[in-house]
DNA sequence: AAATAAAATTAGACAAGACTAATTTTATTT
DNA sequence: AAATAAAATTAGTCTTGTCTAATTTTATTT
């Protein structure tokens, strides 16, 4: 198929897709940690190989092949990651790097093979949804922790940050999918929010930290 | 760890080691499908990292370091194959491939994890055995089918050539591991040889097929 | 609108790992 | 032992994907 690195903008301009705004090369840049001049030059080839248009005006827009690839190498990361999770016995903390490698395996049948495996999971273990065989896919979780009403009740559907550092903190308070979250005030001052776990103890976290939570 | 050609370099010389003779250049570029020129190259790289030595009277060898990794790459491949066989239901013409890439997946624990998952396989579904976590593996099979005296009966073990073509070969023959073959009589001509599988019709193959199948 | 800042782009360099062509070394014949 | 063949090595090139530094274009301020 591609080589190690399309894939990877491929991937990363389809994250930034799902976002708001045009895709700028300094964002892709930004994404992948590199330099704008490399991203340049990657879109000149992903251009060439009709996977990406880019157009000044509207930023970088995949093209209908380009999305179906890219849409192939996500669900086949979240195939990886609930394999590893539920079969290999890792935490949800220690998945991401992995699958970040197994997702570039490429063969006709195997992300199909794996998905029956599993017995057709819907979600991953971050709580994103697992694209079918033909590209569709529930509807991401998007309501954030931090966009709820002072004194309602919720639960955690998902996680934006999937980096190992949020992944433990959770770990540590004790919150995973399913866990149950009332937001019991939210400071003013710097919008840090006051939560109740699971109906346990007072716990105050971060803005930055309610973002990354996604609920329903 | 290391690269990916690092890594094939280092299984290839460990496959070779595993012959008699000492390993040459040459022989590391015939076996990786390389030019003598670049294998020259990268004696020298893995030399450098103290993977290998190399003397011209001795030929290539690996260092104690040089075959931990390599066995450790060789255990993985293994793994994987027991898991695509076993767990994904690929035959077993289709999975070195998959597994060749799957082998360079590198985390501290996957392998043990798989291995376990996999509930501690000895042989791989090509009859090869699997490398323990300690690096140490049952004696591979050694006798194959052509060395066999005409009229003794014996099973198969395992397959030397993992390739497609072979495999489909055999499966059209009916002949996977375990299955029983008398050598019913030796060509002289060309040394072909007429086999009887599982007790039924007689079949001729040729002594590179013979040489292909390991036996006990 | 001019000045400034930010983003995009070009030009040129570099490392890895492959190649070809030429040369040197080693092995094998005669 | 000389001639020849084979293997090993060197030198130089190429591609991929990155980088830095310099320049140009676009956006934002004042």
């Amino acid at each position: 198929m591609y080589t190690l690195s399309e894939e990877n903008y491929l991937k990363a301009i389809y994250r930034l897709a799902l976002g708001e705004g045009k895709i700028t090369p300094t964002a892709i840049a930004e994404s992948l940690g590199n330099n704008p001049a490399s991203v340049v030059d990657m879109i000149r080839k992903l251009s060439e190989k009709q996977l990406i248009e880019y157009d000044k005006k509207k930023g970088v827009e995949l093209t209908p092949q380009g999305l179906k690839d890219a849409v192939l190498i996500v669900r086949r990361h979240r195939l990886w990651e609930v394999f590893l999770l539920e079969k290999l016995g890792y935490h949800w903390d220690e998945i991401h790097d992995i699958a970040e490698e197994l997702e570039h395996i490429n063969d006709e049948t195997l992300a199909d093979r794996l998905e029956k495996f599993l017995g057709f999971p819907e979600y991953d273990p971050h709580g994103d949804p697992i694209p079918k065989a033909n590209g569709k896919m529930a509807k991401p979780y998007s309501v954030t922790l931090a966009a709820m009403k002072t004194g309602s009740t919720c639960q955690v559907a998902a996680v934006r940050d999937t980096s190992s550092a949020f992944l433990q903190y959770l770990l540590k308070l004790n919150i995973g999918i399913g866990t149950q979250i009332q937001l019991v005030e939210k400071i003013t001052f710097d919008n840090s929010l006051v939560i109740s776990i699971n109906g346990k103890e007072h716990t105050t976290v971060s803005q930055k930290f309610g973002d990354n939570i996604l609920v329903e």
